[in-house]
DNA sequence: TCATAAACGAGACGGTACGTCGAGTCTTCGG
DNA sequence: CCGAAGACTCGACGTACCGTCTCGTTTATGA
């Protein structure tokens, strides 16, 4: 066998990780994805490059940690700051369904269109299109934790009898989400709270006329 | 202005061209985007690096085009064969909307599921994803044909009273179409026919419960 | 055979002749001779690359001949000015061996040093190093005459008893232009009159101490 | 001041320093200055391009270095070898002045005619008269200690009364070895012992017929 | 007098080498 | 003894010229 030397990660330095998550996200916002390197990186974060190539299979894999990191960081201050909230996205169930749809769905323009993030997202997702790998994680991490609540959500619906109760919630949450991904990666018009508001109406009420 | 020295376009080798469009489908297809470079191109076309600099701004431009023209030499060779067709992926008009969306989605499906243009089809995609300027072209030369075909049939299915006609058809449109390119993008789940018809159906009878 | 397709030199157009000798020496002067590149002459005489591969071999072929060119246009304009004289150099014979040295040595150096000529005769000489034809061309072309006027006045010099008898003319010029040259190729020390006058003076009156 | 980025010798690898002199010397012999490459001698030397250009500014400066390299082992070989011997050229002093100098001389003609050191030392000769930094780094370091030889022999010579003593040791040894040079650089005419001899005879004997 | 063949300007072509950048590996040295 | 620093091999980048090869367009006789 190999001998793969696995590093030991009780001794890794805290320090080191965070001036990379740091720098990583500072140059992409800069510079974007293609023009940040991990040499640029290392000497930003003021760390060899043995010391990335030791922890993270590929430049794909730091920002994505990064991201991570940073999402998390923003959910625990939300949490500190409101209490009750469990800092992440938890979809309401005030009885109204359209409704509650339009609320999370707004919010989810909001995030698309914060300028902030959006540089990096989407070099994560460019990156996961064509390597399967990372796309897996993309999804697991970034993507199927907020799914869970749409299932959850419309199950419930679904109890309450406002769904249709032969309706796979997997799919029926593609009808919602999907429109608004795609707006978003081929920029083909612009995502507003208007359009969510739309999308929730035709997906709910479907596009047929009535007899 | 700058006085950009522009090459004479009368005077390009057609050789060449094709030749640079062979080499750069196939070797995306045989390693991947990533690993298909300039260099690779030009030696595998048997071609000069500046005879791909002069014409072509990135890597990508390249198989941009080289994609555009296999898709038109495929729709010339449909053409002469298949008569009453036109080559392009009209929608059928049979009276019946679900039936012909059915049968569009199922193609759409089909061919995103060809193994030959799956890897320069995500190639592009990404690359479109980061580069506003390359995604603006994917969008327009690739996407925007279809797109129209299907405006044109809802429209019509407006006027048969078979769609609501307070539906802006733009936006119908990305019900269907949008669950299959983000299945297809983050491979989170199968693309099937069944896909296909359950959204076709969800789309047009709503997710509602009926009262 | 080769049908060596021979350029009928009747129909050669004067035009383009000079002005690729105007800007190989333009472009050497001003660029140096490693900077000088044939595209470059062509385009600053404005003439296609083909009319200079048509007619020279190389660079330095091209650079000899506009040099050449110059040589006797200058030669041509001191022979128009001043009568009496040829518009070569040669070396008076005023009886007095020491005094003729001394002047035409002096004049040597002044045209070594002179600024407008240093760099493509630098360049030539440096090329005629490496390449033996060309070198051959070069001592045949510009060495050789000026050359023969020494052993000329050196033979005189013997008749009138002035030169030891049993020498090699030839060799003896050696001793005179030799240390001329080997200052200016090497850029040892400054190239003066003093210098070739005290050289005029170690030659003829030898380095021994007299008995 | 510049920033420049100066890399740390103390940890240069000395493999590739070596390896490097030894794929330029045995490029430039059989292939010609012209047509060694810094990208040749990388490939041959099993050595990434850039840490040629880490270590060396030009190709001349590479061949320069292994030129002294070649010549600083010989000397140490023969050092080692011969015993009283310094492994320089010391000029011997046995009195005779005239014998001394053919000696010397013929020993130069012999270095000169050398096939395998001709090629690289015409390539930094030719260099050198071009390119005035590295013309003075060729004088400096190949020239110039050979020269101080001389102008110690010279001197000698002066107090033992066998020289003139109003003559500068400087320029007399410009009268015996510059001809030697100047035949070698431009080939005008075979270098043999004889013409070494007749060089001595000419210079401390002079040109003129005495009275 | 004009046709016709060449030399001409322009510049695209297949190549080679340039000098730079970054990837990923390996080595040295200081805290 | 980990980690910063950075030298190493390797490969691709995009550029500059090379020398060859068409393209029309002059131009300058000789039929």
């Amino acid at each position: 066998m190999s001998p793969q030397k696995v590093p030991d990660s009780s001794r890794r330095s805290d320090r080191s990780r965070r001036a990379i998550y740091d720098a990583a996200l500072a140059l992409v916002g800069e510079a974007g994805y293609p023009r940040t390197t991990i040499e640029g990186i290392a000497a930003r974060a003021g760390v060899g490059k043995q010391t990335i190539y030791r922890w993270w299979p590929s430049k794909a894999a730091v920002l994505m940690e990064a991201f991570l990191d940073l999402a998390a960081r923003q959910a625990e201050e939300a949490a500190g700051a409101g209490e009750g909230d469990d800092g992440g996205h938890v979809i309401p169930d005030t009885g109204d369904l359209a409704a509650d749809l339009r609320h999370v769905l707004r919010a989810t323009v909001d995030e698309l269109n914060d300028p902030v993030t959006e540089a990096p997202t989407r070099a994560l997702a460019a990156e996961g299109i064509v390597d399967p790998v990372l796309g897996a994680q993309f999804v697991e991490r970034l993507l199927d934790p907020s799914i869970q609540l749409y299932v959850t959500r419309l199950r419930a619906a679904q109890e309450a009898g406002e769904l249709r109760a032969d309706i796979d919630p997997r799919i029926a949450l593609e009808l919602l989400i999907a429109p608004l991904t795609h707006r978003w990666l081929l920029r083909t018009l612009p995502l507003t709270h208007a359009y969510a508001d739309t999308l929730v109406d035709y997906a709910l009420g479907g596009l047929s006329a009535r007899p």
